[in-house]
DNA sequence: TTCCGACAGTGGGGTCGCAAT
DNA sequence: ATTGCGACCCCACTATCGGAA
């Protein structure tokens, strides 16, 4: 198959705001792939490289290359050539890795290069990605819609499953059961501003403490342990405490679900900063596991002994957990009958935060296991600060804010009269105020010739935020964490907005 | 008919590892 | 030795479509 085909269907499903249209074009297409091209046309229509990320990201794709002026390339010549790149490596890889792209790009169309940048930057931004994709290939093969999500969940990528499914059909879908050694997508949770909203949309849950650390899937089968993150990388090797810990457990088969955090000598939780910074070291463990030791923490086991529990209520999974995992290895917990038991959840919750922790995470007991999925059921609470804070600048946004000043740069006042930036955010906008607020700003910009529009420091925002955390970038040496706007408050004047002082006084905890 | 779940998009900060300078 | 880039941890929030209620 063409490329150029691909980069066409691809500016068709952008051109579209149908869901339904997007999953048509993708089905025509997987329906007319040969065999020997599912594997790299399904993931490139789903916004992914086979081989993963390869090292190549903006900086270098940001050099033009002249394109070609007709339509030859092939799908599999595309995946042949980034396959190359995908090896480089060691010194003078920079320069081979640009060798390989401009021959690549250099044959390509105009077209076909839009589609390739859009591909190796990892911003497809057609309007439809792995979800749609696979409603796509559901489409394509007659296989129902629903059996192909769930055999994606298990099998961890939609690759996998296309591959089987168009060889083979729709009954190779059966082929996707949960297995020790092959990590499934992860239940992830949503949001509730309270506790009260939670219980009250789930009635009998467990209320759980929320640990700041790195999520991890565990599997053992006999000897062999693995451990997997959120989006299923194999950490086995940096985390030594884990992989000796799930061998300690009485079970000899399983799955474990859980987060993996550092405690310090008094037992508190250190920074997500520190857990995340030991969790990346890759190069001489056992010293970082020396500076910060973690420990797993679990909350629920999808598979036990060879049976899997992805459809048992929670209450159940959490008693195989019980069985299998002593206290200390577990989250802290407490379960309360409905919204008539509010006081309990909400004593655990203060108690929580009294320890140290994020907040909790209220989960309904008749709920399985949504591998993959945002489950409604999984329900988070984190305490919100807010501060009143005054837009420095403003950057120019992309994709649908283009032409839209999107990004703010916030400054609190600092004891000399000015203003320290304590961070940047684009969360929290409606369309009407990115409207409201490009007009606005513009009228207080001071330098309009870049991409950051500097402004007189005249407005003020509330701005809604998870915590404080160290940082080497800003000059009061702190930012905040999860920066949103809450509102623009036009009732108070820059010199009512809150102090760096304040903030510090606020969270005792941090000390830039 | 209205409501709501699921998705995609729009980016944030930090840290590590590696290559270039 | 330092700097810059890319990968990958954590993540919030809004707009939109289309099925559920």
């Amino acid at each position: 198959m063409l490329l150029s085909r691909l980069a066409r269907v691809s500016q068709e499903i952008a051109a579209t705001s149908a869901r339904s249209r997007k999953i048509a074009l993708l089905a025509e297409l997987f329906r007319d792939a040969e065999a020997d091209d599912v594997p790299v046309v399904i993931p490139y229509l789903a916004g992914r490289l086979p081989q993963g990320r390869i090292g190549v990201g903006w900086k270098t794709l940001s050099r033009p290359v002249a394109p070609a002026e007709r339509a030859t390339l092939t799908v599999r010549a595309v995946d042949t050539l980034i396959g190359r790149l995908a090896e480089v490596s060691g010194p003078g890889s920079q320069a081979g890795r640009t060798l390989l792209l401009e021959e690549l790009l250099g044959a390509a169309t105009e077209d076909e290069q839009r589609f390739l940048l859009g591909l190796l930057s990892g911003e497809i931004r057609q309007g439809a990605l792995d979800a749609v994709a696979a409603e796509g290939l559901a489409r394509a093969t007659g296989a129902p819609p629903a059996e192909v999500r769930r055999a994606v969940m298990l099998a961890g990528s939609l690759q996998a499953v296309a591959g089987a499914l168009l060889a083979d059909g729709p009954d190779a879908l059966e082929r996707f059961r949960l297995t020790v050694g092959h990590p499934v997508l992860p239940m992830l949770a949503h949001s509730a501003p309270s506790v009260a909203g939670a219980v009250e949309k789930l009635g009998a849950a467990a209320v759980e403490e929320k640990l700041d650390g790195i999520r991890v899937q565990v599997h053992r089968d006999g000897d062999t342990v693995r451990v997997h993150t959120r989006t299923l990388d194999d950490i086995t090797d940096r985390l030594p405490e884990v992989t000796a810990a799930a061998r300690a457990l009485r079970g000899e088969r399983f799955i474990l679900d859980g987060e993996v955090v550092s405690f310090d000598e008094e037992g508190r939780p250190r920074s997500f900063q520190e857990t995340a910074g030991r969790v990346g070291s890759r190069t001489d463990v056992a010293a970082a596991a020396r500076k910060v030791p973690v420990s797993p923490v679990f909350f629920d086991a999808l598979s036990v002994d060879g049976r899997d529990l992805l459809d048992l209520p929670f209450a159940e999974r959490h008693a195989e957990l019980a069985r299998l995992v002593p206290e200390p290895m577990r989250v802290r917990r407490t379960v309360v009958s409905g919204p008539d038991d509010l006081d309990a959840a909400e004593d655990f919750l203060a108690e929580t935060l009294r320890r140290g922790h994020e907040g909790v995470v209220v989960k309904g007991l008749d709920a399985p296991y949504s591998a993959g999925r945002r489950g409604a059921s999984w329900l988070k609470v984190k305490p919100v600060h807010t501060l009143d804070l005054v837009v420095l600048a403003a950057e120019w946004g992309s994709g649908r804010r283009t032409g839209r000043l999107s990004n703010l740069h916030l400054g609190a006042r600092t004891a000399d009269g000015g203003f320290a930036m304590l961070g940047k955010t684009f969360k929290g906008m409606t369309d009407a105020v990115l409207a409201w607020q490009t007009e606005r700003l513009r009228e207080l910009a001071v330098d309009e010739s870049g991409y950051v529009v500097t402004v007189r420091p005249e407005l003020v925002v509330e701005i809604a935020y998870d915590g404080l955390q160290r940082s080497t970038r800003y000059p009061a040496g702190v930012t905040l964490r999860f920066a949103r706007l809450v509102r623009y408050r036009e009732d108070k004047r820059p010199d009512e907005a809150d102090t760096v002082e304040t903030l510090l006084a606020a969270h005792p905890e941090v000390r830039p």
